[in-house]
DNA sequence: ATTTAACCTTGATTTATATCAATGGCAAGG
DNA sequence: CCTTGCCATTGATATAAATCAAGGTTAAAT
């Protein structure tokens, strides 16, 4: 199995992304067949936890939330989504869902019935390859962020989610200089293992250094430099190893 | 695509466990074929992260400890496996492998090419769906896992993850009781995102409550009531909402 | 057999960040 | 229009857990 991105260009037409969903169609005939495509809003539901699975989806436009709890009611943000991502590969684990998804703000997304999705599997190496793709992509970028989790005060935490929220958008064709949170502080302080205060207070404090600009939900780069600089401030990972030399500080106004 | 675990009995004369080993071979043959097995010891690395993806493995005996790091050398261990699990399932992504994966005592694997791997899946229904639960299970365990991480204090982290382990251990037919830790307390801490001395006074502490039994790395369970007892004792999340009435200390003998 | 290094434990102290508390603004719905 | 509730901010205080420090034990290597 070659492992080719651009094996073959896989632009579904209607969604306008690199995706599986033009790669199912059969190639043969002129017109990719249109998906059941479906148009949510603020608040709606995908699918909640529990739920039988029997589609995957990929977010076309909008911006979506995943989240588990456990037994006690506790919910946890697992992952924002944005166009082109995969939706419902939890349903794989055992026939229904594990997390719930709730859309940001209104959206649309493409579904693909499982039969069809095996039959596509069965048939081509390149839908095969965009799923497992889809799914090492989330797992490899999970890890990614349980790295972070443990290794980085909440300055750090806070800085990496808005660079990698700037790299999400910049990926597909917007400004990753300026742009619209579609989540609001308590998801973010959910989703970065913070309380909403101290989410407030960084965003506050980093307007104040003019590294950035935070007005509401409208966030705008100011400094890069001193952003990155922030995130190489030693922050030593729990007394675990002598492989870095400490510093005693790192909130308070650290880059000077 | 029916989502059944035992649609197919794939037990592994080799591996003597469910997995995609044996559902790979041609039925129609009266023998399975043997794959190729390697043993490794302690410490050895089945690959490192950057390496090229070129098959994955199933621990057949033995445990290893997935690990990733970033670009300041700081490591962060994501995931710890026992026989039965899918290895190498991060190198889908991109091609090459993000993580690297080191055994923590002699274990052997089965290797299985991705060739050999694709032209499986494209022939068999059940080693599809095999693989994807493999994969999905992966990113549920982690999302649960990060739950933990955000949710809970650090007695509750470390009691949760003895628990899972004693539950691994069950699974696979072992005592859940009763069992021997293969990792340090350093892998512990990193793990699970606290201070080596953390883990080393919550065992200490277990043990004087009588709730465990610790001898170096043998773990006892002595009062499972107890144990769960901890994880029930409220650990607000982070000040988000007022889901749960909050109790002033968890940690000191919160159980009587 | 002795040295070295990894691993683990325990105590004292510090600190990052949660929690508590109060207030203001904005949006949705009646 | 009002008002009700969600969302966000800011300050004061408390605390869980990290850090600092030191010693002990085990396993590996010379």
């Amino acid at each position: 199995m070659p492992i080719n991105k651009t094996q073959q260009p896989s632009l579904c037409q209607y969604c306008n992304m690199p995706g599986i969903c033009f790669s199912l169609v059969d190639k043969t005939k002129a017109e990719p067949k249109v998906r059941s495509h479906k148009v949510y809003h603020k608040s709606d539901q995908l699918f909640a936890s529990g739920q039988t699975f029997e589609a995957i989806f990929i977010l076309r436009s909008g911006s979506a939330k995943s989240s588990v709890s456990d037994n006690s009611g506790h919910e946890q943000i697992s992952r924002f989504h944005y166009p082109g991502d995969l939706l419902g590969l939890d349903g794989f684990d055992n026939g229904s869902h594990a997390q719930s998804i709730k859309f940001l703000e209104t959206s649309s997304v493409c579904r693909v019935g499982l039969g069809e999705l095996d039959k596509a599997m069965a048939n081509s190496a390149s839908i095969r390859l965009n799923l497992l793709q889809g799914m090492s992509h989330a797992l490899n970028n999970e890890d990614k962020f349980l790295l972070s989790l443990n290794n980085m005060n909440s300055a750090q935490r806070l800085i990496s989610f808005l660079l990698d929220l700037s790299s999400q958008f910049e990926k597909r064709g917007l400004s990753g200089k300026v742009f619209d949170l579609s989540m609001t502080r308590v998801d973010i302080a959910n989703y970065l293992g913070m309380a909403i205060e101290t989410v407030s207070r960084l965003l506050t404090q980093l307007h104040n250094e003019h590294i950035i600009e935070v007005e509401k939900r409208r966030v705008k780069f100011v400094d890069f430099r001193k952003l990155h600089q922030y995130l190489l401030l030693e922050r030593v990972p729990h007394n675990l190893l002598g492989a870095k030399i400490r510093q005693p500080n790192c909130i308070q106004s650290a880059v000077a």
